[in-house]
DNA sequence: TGGTATATTGAAAGCGCATTCAAGCAGAAA
DNA sequence: TTTCTGCTTGAATGCGCTTTCAATATACCA
């Protein structure tokens, strides 16, 4: 904020220019020079300002990162925080590859301002977003940007956008399969709103390993959590109440899955031995639960990770990225199923 | 990225200096002139480029928070996150306040270039800390920048600090006074760390709660936690093993709290008829804990938003503010005492 | 009506850096 | 020695905006 480039010219006897090329590491510069140079930067900290930087090679080196921000839906679904966990190592890994991170959680009123101000604004060089819920307005807002982009947990209405996704679909395979080769014969599930990505690909992969095994596909067993219509809670009592109840429930999360065990020991039933259970996410929660939750963990950390290195190829302009990837998922077997 | 304000100037038929007027709510433009640029703006979209206007103003609008990262810590200490849910709150304090965030997770070695690039840099105008352990590197770097800063968490290596933190004293005095109440006796604690501010402020508190009703301190039932020497387990059984042991425990943490739970109830004791627990945090495991622990809520999200506010005054020169602010924390009676 | 005070406006000069372009230089080739 | 080539360097320009400072237009007063 203090000392500039040229003051640092004079001091090294050198040309404004060329104590730029230092900086920047261009190659035609003498050793003497350049050592001579750095040895000044080095002497009086100097540090080169990011604003007559990004003006001059309009970048920013900052990465946005957007939670879209729906004060009801973080608080129900999301109580410790898919969001929260992600961006935290997307920051861990921006500093890693020396890009700045700038996080905004906006609410839909805000994200015109928002894209306004950052995004043509010219604050950002590339866009993480976090997709929350499908009909987010927000989205369109943001994915219409021209910046690139990348979206984590995929979004069926926008799927031109650059994804990041856990592979829910194998995950929820893994599971249901897990069930049969443990015996149930009679497997339910409560599913997330099949109007998002991970709701659709958890159903979509339940179905698939049922009918890979030879069952049939009962809909009487598949309930769809619709909040706040149908709750989670609602949604295992109807299953409860069937003439032939299910030995073994598979849910949309986590959280479900917990809410779904209250309801079953309320009804005298237990945990595996009358139903089994296994949710998704591997929540914080399920590990301490009674009893503990089988569950699909998600990759977090690596979803983060890639999103980063997926953006900063995109920003490299390096076309060849697939525009969808799903990371694999992790089995966590416990003692509910 | 596009459009510039002399374009605007040019389609509104005035100079860019009276676009610059409009755009910053300068009082001396004539209010014709006046609609008539920002009709000129909103039809074309027009953002005004953030590079440009920091390298004139000296200003970014962006404040920087810093989470140092100690790997281990977060993990064992932080498990699902006082910081992680603090920097949301942080984040969304920002864009109520049209300020922008950004948030780094820097590790050690990281720091010194940190605040190179970032802090002499002019990437920000002011510095949120958080502050973890006490004796973290990262701090004296940091906090030796020269400009406004404010540090979440008391650390009382550095007084001088602009300081935001949860009333840990009050919090603990209310715990162990409800200890008392409930006509408990022989009241044990067991620590955090005594190097840091919220370890000295809750260990303060408890001795405080006890003088007041008469109790004299006993050191035996006072056990700090010291990773890796004396972990919660170990100081939970260190307890157990007096002749007489503690009919309560005062926690430094739930999550040392939750630790404690199982050594006594591996003990063969329950909890809360044989003794009582308290923790502090009200860290989201201690509602569905069994049983359910009593604990000393943070006020996290005041925190969060307290400290964005302090460090717009502080850059809004008012220096009026108290160095240190301790917000109220909220009692939480459960079934674990 | 003339004159002064005030409200509006524009021209121009940076803010601190990157980069183009041309000049300077040393070494290689002739 | 001369000429040409390739490597180093510096001068100058511009990135898009804000902000004096001076000029003009408008208002007000007598």
């Amino acid at each position: 904020m203090d000392i500039t480039l040229e003051q640092i010219a004079k001091l090294a006897s050198v040309s404004p220019a060329t104590v730029s090329r230092v900086i920047n590491n261009h190659p035609n510069v003498r050793q003497v020079v350049r050592d001579r140079v750095r040895a000044v930067i080095e002497q009086v900290g100097y540090a080169p300002n990011a604003a007559a930087r990004s003006l001059a090679t309009k970048q920013t080196n900052i990465i946005g990162l957007v939670i879209p921000q729906e004060p009801e839906q973080n608080i129900k679904n999301d109580p410790i925080g898919f969001f929260t966990t992600l961006s935290q190592h997307i920051a861990r890994a921006c500093s890693d590859h020396n890009k700045y991170l700038m996080l905004s959680m906006i609410t839909p009123d805000q994200s015109t301002q928002f894209y306004r101000d950052i995004v043509r604004g010219g604050h950002i060089d590339g866009l993480i977003v976090g997709c929350g819920t499908m009909e987010d307005p927000v989205l369109p807002v943001l994915l219409g940007s021209k910046i690139p982009t990348v979206m984590v947990g995929r979004n069926p209405y926008y799927p031109d956008v650059y994804c990041i996704d856990a592979d829910n679909f194998s995950g929820a395979v893994q599971a249901v399969t897990h069930l049969i080769e443990r015996g149930r014969r009679r497997i339910a599930t409560i599913t997330l709103s099949l109007g998002g990505g991970a709701g659709l690909d958890r159903h979509s992969g339940y179905k698939r390993a049922l009918l890979q095994h030879g069952f049939t596909i009962d809909p009487a067993l598949i309930v769809e959590t619709r909040y706040p219509d149908v709750s989670g809670p609602d949604a295992m009592r109807r299953l409860l109440q069937l003439a032939t109840p299910p030995d073994a429930v598979f849910l949309g999360s986590d959280m479900i899955a917990l809410e779904a065990l209250a309801v079953i020991r309320d009804a005298g039933l237990r945990v595996p031995e009358d139903i089994a259970l296994v949710g998704f996410d591997d929540h914080p929660l399920a590990a301490v639960s009674t009893p503990p939750l089988t569950t699909v963990r998600q990759p977090v950390a690596a979803m983060g990770r890639r999103a980063v290195e997926l953006l900063l190829q995109l920003l490299d302009e390096d076309t060849s990225q697939p525009r969808f990837m799903a990371l694999p998922t992790e089995f966590v077997v416990r003692q509910s199923s």
